[in-house]
DNA sequence: AATGAATGAGAGTTCATTCAT
DNA sequence: CATGAATGAACTCTCATTCAT
């Protein structure tokens, strides 16, 4: 009572981590709310107290993700003073994180896709937000002069694409390499693209 | 009778016009094999007649899309002498057959990832497929001393990438643009990436 | 095959009966679908393949019962030459098929009212079906000179609501006595009213 | 403490209100306990605190309706020392009860019946109390020589269901008039009908 | 007295699939 | 080959009721 981390928000929270946990393992479509349910020690009609909708439960978890990864990537870019290294470090901090979330990872690449025309709009939304993070970036080095003048619009979906497949192709594959190993060819590539 | 199985081929053809039609607009899941029996004027049992589930009718769109892709892109490089020009060749192809088909784009792009865990398998060996081509052609760039040596296997999951991030957010748009539009900063980038 | 009666129409009689055997013992809020599946050896699929809604079953019903009602009680009076006694020959009729069809009153009398709000301007329908029926025969009364001119569209409401409440109370009593010993202190009374 | 349980008593009034309202807009079935918290400015637990069910909060409420009505008819009838005129004057009390009460009376005609078996019992009750009474006056009337002899159970039981009716198109009517213009033709009806 | 969180038994409805005709 | 009827499991969501605080 009265810190933050009440019980409801508790709840919440457990809620959350049990969906995560269901619909990265069954799919969007293929998991039940009962499932959720049990997984978090609930009932059904608990789960339903705090969230209106299964929809709803699966917005939110989108939310975290495209939260922590945002700010995670906001962080490790502030933190390097280089424009250049700026990129390489959210280029890491992007396949770290991946990397340490991989339920999280699939339900943002893979489940969100399909799960519903739905999510399509969201989905759109979380693409745009990371494409213009990219974008910014690289208007940044296009003014600064550190690259010559290129349709960064088209750049930074291409940028995105890129990573995002090296991304989904690790969370489909059954038996993972490591991630991180792609850092440096795909760091490579991305920076000759832009004429780095 | 004629040739075999003319009549047949052309039933399963006009259902899966019409379960193109059907999922594109209503994806995988909502999609009820009723809404293809009627689409395509026949029954459910017609249906079940010619497909074994559901599932199979899906798998089959996605193999025509595959198919229809692949043959495209291959002849339009074998079309072209020059090495680099086969790339450029190749993406062009690419992008026309894509904003020439943009429900079965929307079906092997967005509804295909998350119709399921069953499709994932499907889905990694196209994605494998396709980035197997790329591959080829930037290994034959190397081998023909066209551009410098570099991680390919990393670099064709890049390409692959970034023309699926373009192409996904066309799809996505609800009021899209002209998708050949991007061709040229496209090439642009994917070509400099590799150092051309 | 051909001749009317198909399976179908014979599937949705056995529904509707069971349906009324459901609704009537339970109430409609009560009954489930699966009730009415099993009481008509179907299943629930079964059901919803004929009827899109419960609700559409019990409006069948209620139409059944309105049409039953109906068609009895106009052609009892077609067979009375008399004015007055086409009146009286109604007013037999209608008990004695209420008397006959003890659930399908119950539904048409109790249920109906209280089912939903939905239902409610069906059920206003019906009354007002009835009441014209009545206040047709009181006008025709007025014009042939049998009564003296009154105000008919409140007499044929208070007719109609005086026959329903000597229904009601017959069967929402648990021991009903002989629904037609209500015949002759009812007509005795509802032709007075009319100065009759 | 003032006067004992005024608080608690001003809590079930409000309470009371609230589900009449409640009631009235969506019915008792579809009526959740959580509207009527809502509305009563309590919360579920506060209602189950003053009341055990949701079924007796509606029996209170029925309660309510027919003690006002009755206390008012008694009322106005004990005013008036002429036989004839008492009937009239509890006929227009009645009338203008109601045109007074809508969503009372809506409870108290609709959704009572059809709430679920478990009401009829007290319905019935209530429809045998008001008849009594009716029956009661009838038979003074035939007693003291105002009439002369009838089935006045049958007869009080039709006149309520008269009034019942008109009451119960009224309430039913979307773009209801006024329903005490009922009272003179009804009247005259009624009056006629046991030979006044 | 009151609150809000939790429970859990259903309810209506959908739909892939099967199969007699 | 095709049809339409039937099956039944599953799913999302609702809600009266309970209870610790």
């Amino acid at each position: 009572m009265g810190v933050t981390g009440s019980k409801a928000e508790h709840r919440i929270s457990k809620i959350l981590d049990a969906a995560l946990e269901v619909f990265s393992h069954k799919g969007y479509r293929d998991s039940a709310v009962d499932d959720i349910a049990t997984t978090s020690q609930t009932s059904k009609g608990g789960v339903y107290f705090h969230f209106p909708s299964k929809q709803a439960i699966f917005l939110a978890l989108l939310d975290r993700m495209a939260d922590l990864l945002l700010s995670r990537a906001s962080k490790s870019m502030a933190a390097e003073p280089d424009w250049p290294k700026k990129g390489d470090a959210a280029l890491a901090t992007m396949l770290h994180t991946f990397a340490d979330h991989r339920n999280l990872t699939r339900l943002f690449l893979v489940e969100a896709l399909g799960a519903g025309r739905e999510f399509n709009q969201k989905i759109l939304e979380m693409h745009i937000t990371f494409t213009a993070l990219i974008k910014d970036y690289l208007d940044t080095g296009v003014v600064d002069g550190y690259i010559a003048p290129l349709e960064t619009r088209i750049a930074s979906i291409a940028w995105f694409g890129a990573v995002n497949e090296v991304v989904t192709r690790w969370v489909l594959d059954e038996e993972p390499g490591n991630l991180e190993d792609a850092y440096n060819p795909l760091r490579e590539l991305l920076r000759r693209g832009i004429g780095l």
